[in-house]
DNA sequence: ACTATTTGACCGCC
DNA sequence: GGCGGTCAAATAGT
């Protein structure tokens, strides 16, 4: 009857709590880009010189490496939100390094071997799945997604389809529920908060409220069941549910129900950049979107998931709206690394920051009106 | 005042 | 009938 409130666990899902690992990472990062920018101004000096190469390529790769790492693991914080400290930082890695070479960096670079992740032409491809690093295949309506690399289990996704062959018939009670949609269903298991509140589910880069827990058999750790906090405003049917593993508690086991339609408002802001326009082409392609939830990991994990690899691409006729086109396949393939570079590097005129790309304004971020109970 | 969360009840499906 | 998904009143937080 009477609602006793836990109200331990009733922080707000928005807290993130270690800006101090956010730094961190920028700063390796920053760390990385000056050895990269050494390595470049040496270059000519060492060609001859492979060890020495070798021994930066392997550092370079190790820093990348690590900050990849860690912010895979540390995005889910939601790190990305407040992210004014990183702007700045990631605005010093710009002026400390050399455009062009950098651009050429992103491409060869390890960092961007996400590639196996990146298919384009799926159609079902979950943000958090590029930023994880999915593969996607569509198996005769039965689609199913793998990390391309990753030994912990988080990261691992997978696309179940519709499991509902027989539809609910329209129920003719007074209060219609719909059971078992068409949508389709993902599982993504992803690392909990390491720091700070644990029992906060990752972000995921999508607003979410919670309509419902319940213990589940056979389980220890209840479900929690959350939709689109659009779902009212933008009637968006995009629901998740969310559930600690049994044999792991310190992964959460994600599944999505249905896509995102709330990008369709006219509310939701839109962005100037030609890479945020491809990559809302593809997104839109991929899964429906709302651009006010595409925020910096969503960014970074498509920027990750590019790679000089005509083989990933190249078919893809679905590949960005915004990029016209008949470009050769090379072009095609570099043209959103080309295109990010550009917007990290070219300062531009313009009066928008290049980071807001990488890092787009929470003011974006329209807040919901919620479902007020007509009580 | 408004929004988000909690949680018992309700309901559909197996 | 049991389980899981959802509803919605109560309540906490801002």
């Amino acid at each position: 009857m009477l609602k006793s409130k836990t109200t331990n666990l009733n922080h707000k899902r928005k807290l993130h709590p270690d800006n101090m690992e956010e730094h961190n990472i920028v700063s390796l990062i920053l760390h990385g880009c000056k050895i990269v920018k050494e390595l470049e101004s040496n270059l000519e000096s060492l060609a001859n010189q492979s060890n020495v190469l070798a021994n930066y390529c392997d550092e370079i790769a190790k820093v990348f490496g690590s900050a990849k790492e860690r912010l895979r693991g540390h995005d889910h914080q939601g790190m990305l939100d407040d992210h004014d400290q990183t702007r700045e930082l990631l605005q010093q890695a710009q002026n400390n390094i050399d455009h062009a070479s950098f651009q050429e960096w992103l491409i060869r670079s390890s960092v961007c071997s996400y590639t196996q992740a990146m298919d384009i032409n799926n159609t079902s491809t979950h943000p958090q799945a590029l930023l994880l690093g999915a593969e996607t295949r569509d198996l005769s309506g039965h689609i199913r997604t793998t990390s391309a690399h990753e030994n912990r289990n988080m990261g691992r996704i997978e696309f179940l389809g519709s499991s509902s062959p027989s539809a609910p018939s329209s129920s003719s009670s007074q209060r219609p529920r719909r059971r078992k949609d068409d949508h389709e269903i993902r599982i993504v298991n992803m690392a909990a908060p390491q720091i700070g509140n644990t029992d906060i589910p990752p972000e995921d880069n999508y607003t979410w409220r919670k309509y419902g827990q319940k213990e589940i058999m056979g389980s220890k750790y209840p479900r929690g069941y959350y939709r689109c906090t659009h779902q009212k405003l933008y009637n968006c049917p995009a629901k998740k549910q969310v559930q600690r593993l049994d044999d792991d508690p310190f992964t959460f086991q994600v599944m999505y129900r249905g896509n995102h339609t709330c990008h369709m408002s006219a509310t939701a802001p839109t962005s100037s950049l030609p890479l945020q326009a491809a990559i809302m082409s593809q997104e839109m392609a991929a899964e429906p979107l709302t651009s006010s939830t595409i925020t910096s990991s969503v960014a970074i994990g498509r920027w990750l998931s590019m790679e000089f690899s005509p083989a990933g691409v190249g078919g893809s006729s679905s590949h960005g709206g915004g990029a016209g086109t008949s470009a050769s396949t090379k072009e095609m393939v570099e043209y959103p690394v080309l295109d990010m570079a550009d917007a990290m590097f070219n300062s531009g005129s313009s009066s928008s920051n290049s980071m807001d790309f990488l890092f787009p304004s929470a003011e974006g971020k329209p807040r919901d009106s919620g479902n007020k109970k007509n009580a």
